[in-house]
DNA sequence: GATAACTGTGTAAACGTTTCCAGCTTGTGG
DNA sequence: CCACAAGCTGGAAACGTTTACACAGTTATC
C-alpha cells in the first residue's frame, strides 16, 4: 500500500520527527549523515511517495496546468497538446485536460472546474476570447493564462498565427490562380474569433484586388454532412470555383460533400483548408492548406505560462504570432478556363448541376 | 480574487461557523432557512468556490483519473481519450493526462507522478502490460486501473479487441485474395503485447492454411522513413505481395515508403493497417484496416473504472473484448496474377526490382 | 572560560476542507 | 413541569505536508 504511507510513518520508522523527514527527503535544511541515512532507508523500506495533495494544500501551488481545447478529434488540438505536454513534463508540471466541444457553456464550466482544482495556470482555446466572461475574469483576477489559436481583438496573452494575414495570402493565391468567385466556409462564424479573423483577411485580399467579395457559408459543425449548405451557396451564386474552409477537418468534409454533389475537386472546384494537419498531405486529393506550427505553439505557450507562474507574475498580455506557411496541394488548381470571367452571371447550368 | 476566498471568509461574512457553511453549501446536514440564506448570499457575494485540494485532502478522494497513453500524435489515442473524457466529465471526474512516448521508462515515471497526485484510478495504455513492474504493483496494491488496448497474457482488467482474432481475419482475407507470401510490419514487437497478439493471430491464420509463415519486419517507430527496412525484407524474400502493419499510422508511412521504392500500392503490394483511424478512409489509396471502436473503448473503460472507484472495489480482472470490423480499402487488392504461386521460388526479378 | 555563532532536531501552526461530537434551543408527550 | 427527542449550530480534530520557531549541543572567537 505505497499510496497510504505518509511522512509520519517514515518518521516513526526512522525514529525522528516529520519535520526531519521532510527536510531530508526534500534536501531542504540540515541533517546529520546518520539520520539522513535512517530516513532514506525508512522511505525506501516503506516505498514512500509524497502526497502531492498535502503538499499542494500547504504550498498553495499544485504544479498542474489546466488545458482546455474544443475537441480532441481534430488532430490540430492533439498536436498542440503534444507540445504542451512535452514542456510541461520537462518543467515538472502535470496537465489537467478538458474538452468543451466548441460550446461556450461547457467552456465556462470546464474553466470553473479547473480553477477549483487549483491549477497554477491555464492554457485555453476558446470559441471567442473577446466574448468569454471567464477569460475576462481570469484577466482581472490575475490567474496566469495564455490563449492558444485565439486571436482576440482585446489585448490578451495568446499564441497563434496571424490569421488575417494567412487568410489574405490564401486569397491572393486564389486570385492569382484566377478564382474570382469564391466562398468562405466556416462553422458558426460569430462564435470563433480566429475564424472571424480569417474571413476578414480573406475578404481584404479580394477587396484589395477589386474582386467580388467572397460568399460566406456557415455550416453546422456537429453535422457530418454539409451537402445542403454547399449546394445552397453554389446554387445561389453562379460561378464559384474555389472554397476556402476555416479548418482542415472541415475542408476534408467539404471535399467529400462536393464529391457526392458531383463536383470534382479540383477540376470543378478548388478547396483550401487551414491548420496543416498531418493527414492533409496524405488524402486524395492532398489538401492545399495553411500550415500552422501546432506543437511549437503549444511549447511556446506552456513555456510562457510556466515562466510567469514561477516568476509570480502573469504572461505578457500580447499576441505572439508564429510563422505560418501556405502549403499547396492537389485540391487547389487554377480556375477552369471554360467559363470566362467576363460573363460571370451567365455560366452554363450543367457546370453547377449537383447531380452528375 | 475568487480563487483565494475560503470557507472561512464566507463564514465570517455570514456570521456563522465554517461547519455550517460546509453543510449549507454541500446540502449535507440541517440548517435554518435564515442561516442558509445568509450563507448562500455570502458565497455569492464573495464569488466563493470550494478548493478541491482541501477537499481531496480531507476526503482522500481526488475525483481525478489518470490517463496514460503512448502519444497523442496517433489519432487512435486521441479517439480513446475523447471517449474517456466524455464519461469522466459526465460522472464528475477530471482527467490528468500523461504521454509516455512508447518508452517503458517514461511510463513508469508517469505512473509514479500520477499516483503522487492521488488519482482515484488509472487508465493505461502501456507497451507491454505483462512486463510492466508498475502495472504489477498496481495490481497488488489495489489501486483501481484498467488497461486500454493492451491484451496481456496475465489476467488484468483491460478493454480491447481480440487482437489475435482480428489479425487472423486479416490473414484469412489476404489468403483469400491470393496473398501467400506476406510480411507483418511492426515497431519493436517484443515491447508491445498487442502487436505480439496480432502477429500471433496473423501467423496462426497462415499456419492453418498451410501457407508459408509471414515474415517479420521490425521498424524503428521513431524513424520517419522505413524504406531501408522494407527494402531489406522485400529483397530477402521474393514474391511478397502484401504487408500487414501493426497500426494505421505505420501503414500510411509504409505506403509512402513503398511508393518511394517504386512499388505501386495495391498493384504491386497490398497494405493493410490496424486501428481504423478516421483519416484512413480519406487517404489515397484509402487504407484497408481493422476498425476498432476507440471512443467506446474509452467510455467503457472509464465507466468500469469509476464504477469500481465508487463501489470501493477494483475493476474485474478480465479482458473485455469489443467487436472489431475489417474495413476494406483501396490499399488491398487481389494478388497480381503475373506471378503464379506454384513457382514461388522462381519469380521474375523485374517484379521485385525496387527501381521502376 | 564566557559569549557568540552555528548545527541538528523537534514542536506546533498553517493550508482548506469535512465531520464527529457536544451543547443549546425548542417542541412534544406524559 | 419534566424528560426526552429533534433541530440547529459551533468547536475541534483530522487529512499530509512545510516551515517558523525554539531549544539543545557543539564549535569557534577572543
Amino acid at each position: 500500500m505505497a499510496g497510504r504511507v505518509t511522512i509520519h510513518d517514515v518518521a516513526k520508522r526512522a525514529a525522528c520527527s516529520v519535520a526531519t523527514v521532510s527536510r531530508v527527503l526534500n534536501g531542504t535544511g540540515p541533517a546529520s549523515a546518520e539520520v539522513r541515512e535512517r530516513v532514506q532507508q525508512a522511505a525506501r523500506d516503506l516505498d514512500f511517495r509524497f502526497n502531492e495533495i498535502g503538499r499542494s494544500l500547504q504550498s498553495r501551488r499544485s504544479r498542474t496546468l489546466g488545458i482546455l481545447v474544443p475537441t480532441l478529434s481534430n488532430p490540430v488540438f492533439a498536436a498542440v497538446i503534444e507540445g504542451v505536454q512535452a514542456t510541461a513534463r520537462a518543467r515538472g508540471y502535470q496537465l489537467l485536460l478538458a474538452c468543451a466541444n466548441y460550446d461556450p457553456e461547457e467552456e465556462s464550466e470546464a474553466i470553473a472546474t479547473l480553477l477549483a482544482k487549483q491549477v497554477d495556470g491555464l492554457l485555453l482555446t476558446v470559441s471567442d476570447a473577446d466574448a468569454s466572461a471567464e477569460v475576462a475574469q481570469l484577466n482581472e483576477e490575475g490567474l496566469p493564462f495564455i490563449l492558444i489559436f485565439n486571436q482576440p481583438l482585446s489585448t490578451l496573452p495568446s499564441v497563434t498565427v496571424d490569421n488575417a494575414a494567412a487568410a489574405a495570402a490564401v486569397g491572393r493565391r486564389l486570385l492569382r490562380d484566377g478564382h474570382r468567385e469564391v466562398a468562405y466556409v466556416a462553422g458558426r462564424l460569430t462564435s470563433s474569433d480566429r475564424s472571424q479573423r480569417r474571413y476578414e483577411g480573406f475578404c481584404a485580399a479580394y477587396d484589395a484586388a477589386k474582386a467580388p467579395a467572397p460568399s460566406l457559408v456557415e455550416v453546422d459543425y456537429t453535422a457530418f454532412d454539409h451537402r445542403d449548405a454547399l449546394a445552397a451557396v453554389l446554387a445561389e451564386r453562379d460561378g464559384i470555383t474555389a472554397l476556402f474552409c476555416s479548418n482542415d477537418m472541415l475542408a476534408l468534409a467539404v471535399i467529400g460533400a462536393l464529391r457526392s454533389l458531383g463536383r470534382r475537386v479540383p477540376k470543378d472546384v478548388s478547396v483550401v483548408g487551414f491548420d496543416g494537419i498531418a493527414v492533409a498531405a496524405l488524402t486524395a486529393p492532398s489538401l492545399a492548406t495553411v500550415a500552422t506550427p501546432c506543437p511549437e505553439m503549444g511549447r511556446l505557450a506552456a513555456e510562457g505560462l510556466i515562466d510567469a507562474i514561477e516568476a509570480g507574475t502573469r504572461p505578457e498580455a500580447r499576441t505572439v504570432l508564429l510563422p505560418f506557411e501556405f502549403r499547396p496541394g492537389e485540391s487547389l488548381a487554377p480556375r477552369p478556363a471554360e467559363n470566362p470571367p467576363q460573363v460571370s452571371g451567365n455560366s452554363p447550368a450543367d457546370v453547377l448541376s449537383p447531380n452528375a
